[in-house]
DNA sequence: TCTTGTGAATAGGTTCACAGCA
DNA sequence: TGCTGTGAACCTATTCACAAGA
């Protein structure tokens, strides 16, 4: 398979999900443009990235197209390769990011929460386990966990995500209004509220 | 003022947020390439595009160089020019984020949250004001609200989207799952976490 | 000697424009 | 005629490499 640009898996990703909420059988380019806002010839470019030739003059095959994009970019939902990610701090946030449900389908499994908190993780009651920060390293180690999500009080997200780190993990999804400082082969996003609006202002409403 | 870049721009206001986080006087732009993992002349680049030429050969001044930011950039926090905002949905999600602390200090103003329950709003107490989505159109405009945050089900996000747009919004960032169809000139920031934790997959822990 | 600022080179992605297939 | 797929041109951002200031 030819190397595709990350630009490129993006927005592939995005028109996989897009392509979930269809309920047509064909698609093309033109649509998909207009859905996404994004040129026609990029919306080709990136599907002929896959080397398919399924759209061959007729638009593209929904099903087929979407598939292709998760098997190819290697999001597949199949429960023996997904991919285990934890929460760590159970605020109100923390909380409300601990629905299991959400992850269902997905190429992601939540397999812990974390919080300093010990009263916190005895009374509160999820389908997922609960454990103390105290166990942190080891819960990450045993359970094999590769991705964050960080929601923790702004002071703690550096010396947490010091800590998720250390532990090998792969990626942090960081809902705190701290910068982190991570090595470079971990993936943060910031995707705290106010961070991503001010981040809008920066944009001059080109593209997305 | 010359035209900075988009990418330029967002890179500008993470450092301008790390900077705040910094307590010594004076950084480099090879200590802030270390804490931010982007190359060197990224950051000389970036921060000359200010045209302020204050970090002649001794580094930055760290108070000098953020307030810039910050001005050039039009994410000042000063109350009479502040962007407001409202939460569309609250749900568990919709709930956590109804914080007005958390736009302390921001260039963001956090005046309203909408629900279609009727009971929630009444019994939900909160500092900021709750309405019905009945509401939605004439508070958006009385309030002169400009970004939503949309934490709805899935099944609502482009119907809210839409009502949302057609009240002349700037700017979604969407928690929900599902993939918004918006006017090019709407800007949209998919902040839900698995969409998030999916798009990490994309990257080849290159750059962030 | 350390650091910034910046022309010039390079790398990378997007868009054009059209050949080719149904 | 309406669509895809793709070389080639274009455009934008990053990186190099070095002159100049402290």
């Amino acid at each position: 398979m030819k190397n595709i640009p990350a630009p490129s898996k993006k927005r592939l990703l995005t028109l996989a999900r897009l392509l979930s909420q269809q309920e047509k059988a064909k698609i093309t380019s033109i649509e998909l443009s207009a859905l996404t806002g994004w040129g026609e010839a990029t919306i080709r470019r990136d599907i002929s990235l896959l080397e398919l030739h399924n759209g061959v003059s007729n638009g593209y095959d929904v099903h087929v197209l979407r598939d292709a994009i998760c098997e190819i970019l290697q999001v597949s939902s199949v429960s023996s390769d997904k991919h285990r990610c934890c929460i760590v701090g159970l605020g109100k946030l923390g909380e409300a990011l601990l629905e299991s449900s959400v992850f269902a389908g997905s190429a992601f499994e939540l397999v812990a929460g974390f919080d300093t908190n010990f009263n916190k993780i005895e009374i509160m009651k999820s389908e997922i386990p609960l454990f103390a920060t105290l166990d942190l390293e080891k819960k990450i180690r045993s359970l094999k966990i590769e991705y964050a999500v960080l929601a923790v009080p702004d002071e703690k997200a550096q010396f947490m995500s010091d800590r998720l780190v250390a532990c090998g993990i792969k990626g942090i999804v960081n809902y705190t209004n701290t910068v982190l400082s991570v090595p470079k082969d971990v993936r943060v996003e910031h995707v705290n509220t106010v961070v991503v609006l001010t981040g809008m202002l920066a944009v001059s409403s080109l593209q997305k």
